[in-house]
DNA sequence: GTTCCACAGGAAAGCTAGGATG
DNA sequence: CATCCTAGCTTTCCTGTGGAAC
């Protein structure tokens, strides 16, 4: 008798949970054709001998924009042409810094030589190995990037996801340099693809370096619930076993995750996790209350995620709104500030925090849509923020840590107590 | 029409943890 | 090590305001 015995050796549902997962790349990418179409067409022209452009792609989350950027780079490289291509992909978020960029590009481009070259023949080029984590100033960077460039002529395609990340750290000085490099270069070139969520990144720009990042666009716009579907079935006939999903499922999981602005992304996972719920539960087949649950699931997890980051005192708030809301309390700010402090009383080691704290507090819970405001007039009465909605139904138990770990006070406080104090 | 409540929400000063610098 | 700087919050202070009650 084996641990593992226990444990099925193949899935009733997965056939391979990778071609489920958004980071794979399909060999067939639908409803993007024209996007395509168009990048392709941009990254052809130096191939041709023409002055490469540079590629500023938009769109929202899980419209497609980096299996679409990665798909048609791997194209690229598999093509015949006169010059070698090179893709080189790469997260501005985690890599954030100019130096952190060109070292990473400079690095592979190395590697890549001196795997051509061999050992003996790389020696003599007189360039190092790679290039140090950190220490060197950027511009001995640029030199050796340079000069590993002109060691032989080839297209070297960089594409930057989520740029707009750069400008929080001020690593968008890279665009500017890298953007220029080809004035310095003369048998090899360099081409940029920046991807970004926002529209309004080039805005933030220098001025030299928008006109050059600008100079092609291409936009994704969110998938309808129809395109998702097709994507998720083309998907699911790699990922599922036959028969493995009920009637409609593919479709819930689109109409879901088409109401969140089309992510297919969202919609993957969805499908994914329903598949992941459907073998814990050893059914047969997904149905669609498996698709409900994951999609519960992954919500559950979302706003878990959010509100594990909040501040303590942001948290005690929004336990104050839920405890009120639980008594049917009526929830404005004076009221919710009023039972927060009473929590802070009750604790000896919280000082609360000013009312206009805590307001800013209640804006960002509004801003994060974990509860719903308002500002409403009672006339007399005053004027002030509601807390109209609560929109997560399993708020409390998710805070069920702050809750056992204070000692709070019995919600309703009588008029009188209120009236002496 | 006027009053007046209970804040809204902006501006600026104040505070603090963390990092850079000499 | 002490000192200076900085970014990110808070607090304090302030003027402004929708609309029921007067």
């Amino acid at each position: 008798m084996n641990l593992f015995d226990s444990f099925p050796r193949e899935s009733r549902i997965f056939v391979n949970k990778e071609y489920l997962k958004h980071t794979y790349i399909p060999r067939k990418l639908l409803h993007r054709e024209e996007q395509i179409q168009l990048l392709a067409k941009v990254l052809a022209a130096p191939l041709r001998g023409e002055v490469p452009s540079n590629v500023l792609i938009y769109g929202k989350t899980g419209t497609g924009k980096t299996v679409v950027t990665r798909f048609v780079l791997q194209e690229l490289e598999k093509a015949p042409a006169p010059l070698q291509v090179v893709g080189l992909y790469m997260n501005c978020a985690n890599v954030n810094t100019q130096y952190r960029i060109l070292a990473k590009i400079t690095s592979s481009l190395l590697e890549d030589l001196r795997e051509r070259l061999g050992p003996f023949q790389f020696q003599k080029t007189g360039l190092p190995e790679k290039i140090p984590a950190t220490g060197w100033p950027t511009d001995l960077v640029l030199e050796v990037l340079v000069r590993a460039l002109e060691q032989e002529s080839k297209l070297v395609i960089v594409a930057l996801d989520e740029v707009d990340k750069l400008l929080e750290t001020g690593g968008h000085e890279v665009l500017y340099h890298l953007s220029r490099l080809n004035c310095d270069l003369s048998t090899s070139k360099l081409s940029l693809i920046g991807i970004s969520n926002s529209t309004g990144f080039l805005d933030f720009l220098d001025p030299r370096i928008r006109s050059s990042l600008g100079e092609v666009q291409i936009v994704f716009p969110p998938y309808n619930a129809i395109q998702l579907t097709d994507i998720l079935e083309e998907r699911a006939k790699l990922g599922f076993r036959e028969g493995a999903l009920a009637e409609g499922v593919t479709r819930l999981c689109a109409a879901l995750a088409a109401r969140e602005h089309g992510d297919a992304r969202k919609a993957l996972d969805l499908l994914r996790t329903a598949g992941e719920v459907a073998e814990e539960k050893g059914a047969e087949r997904v149905e669609l209350e498996h698709v409900r649950e994951a999609s519960d699931r992954l919500q559950r997890s979302a706003v878990e995620e959010v509100l594990r980051t909040l501040p303590l005192h942001q948290k005690l708030v929004l336990l104050s709104v839920v405890i009120l809301k639980q008594n049917g309390c009526r929830l404005s700010l004076g009221e919710i500030y009023r039972y927060y402090k009473r929590i802070c009383e009750h604790n000896p080691d919280l000082t609360p925090v000013s009312p206009r704290a805590v307001k800013n507090y209640l804006d960002e819970l509004d801003m994060l849509g974990i509860v719903s405001t308002s500002v409403v007039s009672r006339g007399r009465g005053g004027r002030t923020t509601e807390v109209l909605d609560l929109n997560y139904p399993h708020l409390g138990e998710l805070l069920e840590d702050e809750r056992e770990r204070f000692e709070l006070p019995p919600p309703t406080e009588s008029k009188l107590c209120r009236f002496l104090s």
